[in-house]
DNA sequence: CTGTTAGCGCCTTCAC
DNA sequence: GTGAAGGCGCTAACAG
């Protein structure tokens, strides 16, 4: 086992000191250019690379950064790790990322884990409602290390978020299926012990009131982001002796549930049923019946998280001031809603 | 800022040594018992957490595992890491996700980043098909850090590989459209200088020859898997003048291109053209038209993946003798490709 | 400009 | 059983 190189082996080398050829290696300017140059000639021949660790453990710093999200496999969570990258490695940082599966203690161990890395900062969307309660999540705010919610929050003193406005997405969503129609609009919502779900329902809710709709909690049943069980809670809403005219699902795996489901009962989409879901996932536009939904500009939300975090570092020292930044969400019109010609793939 | 308390602090809270607590908390059999569970209990009371960091330092182990992958957002390779953190949690270990997004420069660089936080081992996926002229490369593989290659891999001296039997896969698919009385197969491939499209392309070809067919080359398209670029791909089969009546490809998301650009061209599916695809992504069976698909058990591969990797760590000083795990195909058939009334679903 | 020294937090001989 | 001492690799303060 070839031992690693160290600043010591190439300042024996050369007959000089390890601090000259750390100051050399870190591009000081009191050092001679000649030994400089030298030392990095030398070290380049010696295969010499830097120990990470170490450095970490002296400075303090880790340049790891932790982003922790339900999951990774859906596109819009992806994207927003992409925008977070995009911005974090030209400044040096390296995302380390996790996945909870939305089980709690998974996120728990998670932050327990970054922390244990030594992470300069952790980027969460949170899937445990009730996180605050948590010892391991309140040491974590006792220790400064930065802290920014995105998508997914919870308001919390000192801590930023980025999150997407909610409440006008499922507006706007609700609002064009009142356009094209639609009298008896239902709602498949998700756990609204979360933010984003009860904001949902409430911009929902409140696009019925103002469409001089009536609001009738039968027509709100909740679910869960995955089709088999999206698929089951419409079925409810299909059995109602006075089923629905248009479903807002709070996700498209819900949308694409209730799709399955509506066709499986040989009704037709958009005619009998308009469906429009939220997330603006891939397949909502793959799908041979194309789903309307909310972009939430995910790559941005990742951008401006990192952001916020880089401006959380840079000012440890003065008193941090928790940001809010909300995004606008946009309306994706396709075919699972539009009844009329146009149609927007 | 609350400084972390270290094995210090709680050695002179209880005015023993460091040494003492470090053996304590590392559960050594040479501290009495009672002392033990006071320096443990003062540890919880004194909130210390182990710096994991000078750990690493010390003992040269960093319990971080480093997995590269060309896009997380896939379903294949979501899971494949899914498997992978499932063997490798209960173990301790740490992983630690990077996305090249199949650029070559960016696999190097989370190679570089990888080594630098002294990750004690790398499972990968190549997309460099070129990656063994590379400098960054050669030394990783100089140090010996454990290397195991999954999905996509090189024929490497000394790294472990776990793969599907891609040749088979494709064998299976381009059967079966055999059997549904398909003459000119067309195949969808995608970059051949990686062995896994290498494969598959060999796998169809052999199916072709085996099932009495002729194999012509013009029939043979390459693409990249993005939905819109196979579409552009597929239009150039359609247009020879003896049009396919199946096409097998080499991945979902081409097939998926595919068959928008046959239904575009008004042309039924499968009546007209059978398409299958690879992989099995999730959107293959949510699909309206469902596509036929080659599972290719990513849990599973990542699971196997995790524990090549422990073995080589455990064997670390004995000789390294490679594996080469491969695993076998699944073919699901779906609508895209079965003429029959049966369908599965 | 360069060398000396000390310490980041932990573990691990070696003593007693 | 416990203490003392040294080192993992690097950096920073203080000298000169």
């Amino acid at each position: 086992m070839p031992k690693k190189t160290t600043i010591y082996d190439i300042a024996k080398e050369l007959n000089i000191t390890a601090a000259t050829v750390s100051r050399a290696l870190n591009d000081s300017p009191r050092v001679k250019e000649a030994t400089k140059e030298l030392i990095i000639e030398t070290a380049k021949k010696m295969n010499y690379e830097q120990n990470k660790l170490a450095q970490a453990l002296k400075s303090g710093k880790s340049f790891n950064v932790g982003v922790i999200v339900p999951y990774i496999n859906s596109n819009f969570f992806a994207s927003v790790i992409r925008g977070i990258e995009e911005e974090l490695y030209p400044k040096g940082y390296h995302v380390i990322i996790c996945q909870t599966h939305d089980q709690e203690n998974l996120e728990i161990e998670n932050i327990t884990s970054l922390l244990n890395a030594q992470v300069d900062g952790i980027l969460m969307s949170i899937s445990n409602s009730n996180i605050e309660n948590n010892t391991t999540f309140k040491n974590l705010l006792k220790k400064h290390v930065p802290l920014i919610f995105f998508d997914r929050k919870k308001d919390i003193k000192g801590v930023s978020s980025v999150t997407i406005d909610d409440f006008k997405g499922a507006y706007l969503a609700t609002q064009h299926l009142v356009e094209q129609g639609c009298k008896r609009i239902a709602h498949l919502c998700n756990d609204r012990s979360l933010e984003i779900f009860q904001n949902r329902f409430l911009g929902y809710k409140q696009a019925i009131l103002d469409a001089g709709l009536e609001f009738d909690d039968r027509l709100v049943v909740e679910t869960v982001s995955k089709v088999d069980e999206a698929r089951k809670s419409a079925q409810k809403l299909l059995n109602l002796n006075q089923r629905p005219d248009g479903i807002f699902a709070s996700c498209d795996f819900s949308a694409l549930g209730a799709i399955k489901e509506i066709k499986g009962n040989d009704l037709r989409i958009p005619e009998d049923i308009c469906v429009t879901g939220f997330s603006n996932e891939p397949f909502s536009q793959f799908m041979e019946l194309s789903i309307t939904s909310v972009d939430q500009s995910p790559l941005e939300m990742g951008r401006i998280a990192a952001n916020v975090f880089l401006d959380e570092v840079q000012n440890s020292a003065k008193i941090k001031s928790e940001k809010q930044v909300i995004l606008a969400p946009e309306l994706i019109i396709r075919k699972s809603s539009l009844k009329s010609i146009l149609i927007n793939q």
